[in-house]
DNA sequence: AGGGGAATAGTTGATGCTGACTAGTCGGCT
DNA sequence: AGCCGACTAGTCAGCATCAACTATTCCCCT
C-alpha cells in the first residue's frame, strides 16, 4: 500500500530482472535484448547505466553472479542470475507501477506553467511547430502498431506503443486547442492584462 | 533547430530564470513563490536542488550576485539578478520546449513494457486500482481549475492544469480499455500462448 | 595479408541530485 | 521568563548518472 523507496530506483533494473527472470545473462546480452526487442523505446538505456545497475542490483541481492566465461574469443563476460528476493522485488515493483500513479513532469507541463513570459503571437508560432512534430510522431507510431500486429505480434507487446499513441494524441488535440483559444482576441487581452505589469 | 545542450539543464533553473526577469531575488525566496504559485505541480521542487541550480546559473553567467543583505534579524540572504545572457537562455529554452516534444519515459510506460511478466488476472485487479486513483486524481485537478476558474484566475494560469487533466483523461479511457480486452478470453488465450516458454 | 569498420564488452571521471542536517528567529502559550 | 513549534535560510556527504574512452575480436573488401 505505501510506497517504499527501493533499494534500486533505476527502471532500468527492472527491465534487467525482468530479463534474468527467463534465464541467466550476462549485462550486454541484456542490453542488446532490451534494444532488439523495442523495449528502450519505454525505458530509457544507456550502457553505462546498465553496469552501474547490474553491480547496484549485486549489492541488493536481487540477482547474484554465477560464472565468469571466457568462450576462447571475445572478452571476458560475467554471467548472472535472478535470486529469490529479486524474484520478489520484481512482482512487488510491478505491481506498484501498475496500480499506482505516481506524479511525473513532463518536459511540456514545465513550458506550459511558464507560457506567459513568452508573448501571445510567438505562444501560436511555436504551438504549431509542436503540431507538425506531433503529428509525425503519431504518424510513426501508428505505422510501427499496424506494421507489427500485420506481422502477427501479440498485442500485449504493442501495449506500451499504444499508450505512447493514445498520449500523443491527447496532447495533440490539447495543443491545437490552445492554439485556437489563443486566436480569440478575448483571451490574448487577458493575457495582455495580467502581464501588463512586468515586461 | 537543432537541439543544444543546456549548460543548466534541470528545469528549476528555467523557472528560476522566469522568476527573476520579474525582479531580482534571494532563493529562498524564489522557492516561495514558486510553491505558493503552485508551480510546484508542473515542476520538480527541492529546496537543496534550488541552490544548487543557482550556483550553476552562477556559473553560467545567466545570474549575478547582485548583494548580500543582513536586515538586523534573519540568516544572510544573497540576492541575485538576471544577466542579458540569461534572459537569452530564457527565452531559448522556451521556445525548444514549447515548439519540441522531447522523447520521455513515464513509469506507466515501463510497467506496460514489462505487462507480460504479470499474470492477465493480476493484471487486471491492478489497473483496476490505477483506475480508482487515477479518477481520484481526475476529481482533484477538475476541483482545483473550477475553483480557480470562479476565483476569475486568468486561463494563461491554468494551461498546465488543463494538460494534467487532458493527460489524466486519456489515460484512463486507455486502461479501462485493456482491461476490456483482458477481460476477452481470446486475448488472455493469446496471452498465455505467447509467455508458454518460459515461467 | 592487411586495413578498416562494426560489433562485443566493460571502465571511469566529472557532474548532478537530494535526504538529512544545521542554525537562527519569531510568536504565542503557560 | 522560559519553552515549544513553525518558519526562514542554507549546507553537505553520498549516491546516481552518463558521455567519452579503452580494448578485443570478427569479418569483409581489395
Amino acid at each position: 500500500m505505501a510506497e517504499k523507496r527501493r533499494k534500486v530506483g533505476n527502471p532500468l533494473a527492472l527491465a534487467v530482472l525482468a530479463e534474468m527472470v527467463i534465464e541467466p545473462m550476462h549485462p550486454y546480452e541484456m542490453g542488446r535484448r532490451l534494444q532488439e526487442h523495442g523495449k528502450d523505446r519505454s525505458i530509457k538505456y544507456n550502457r553505462s547505466s546498465l553496469y552501474m545497475v547490474v553491480e547496484q542490483l549485486v549489492k541488493a541481492g536481487f540477482i547474484a553472479e554465477r560464472e565468469t566465461v571466457r568462450d576462447t574469443q571475445r572478452p571476458e563476460r560475467t554471467v548472472y542470475a535472478i535470486t529469490d528476493a529479486g524474484r520478489a522485488e520484481l512482482y512487488d515493483w510491478m505491481r506498484e507501477l501498475v496500480a499506482e500513479p505516481k506524479q511525473e513532469f513532463p518536459q511540456f507541463g514545465v513550458a506550459l506553467s511558464l507560457l506567459a513570459v513568452l508573448s501571445p503571437e510567438e505562444a501560436v508560432t511555436l504551438l504549431q511547430r509542436r503540431l507538425t512534430a506531433l503529428t509525425a510522431q503519431l504518424d510513426e507510431v501508428t505505422g510501427l502498431i499496424t506494421e507489427s500486429t500485420d506481422r502477427g505480434l501479440a498485442w500485449i507487446f504493442l501495449v506500451e506503443e499504444e499508450y505512447r499513441r493514445v498520449m500523443l494524441d491527447a496532447e495533440r488535440r490539447l495543443v491545437t486547442d490552445i492554439v485556437q483559444s489563443l486566436q480569440q482576441p478575448e483571451y490574448v487581452r487577458q493575457w495582455h492584462e495580467v502581464m501588463g505589469r512586468h515586461t
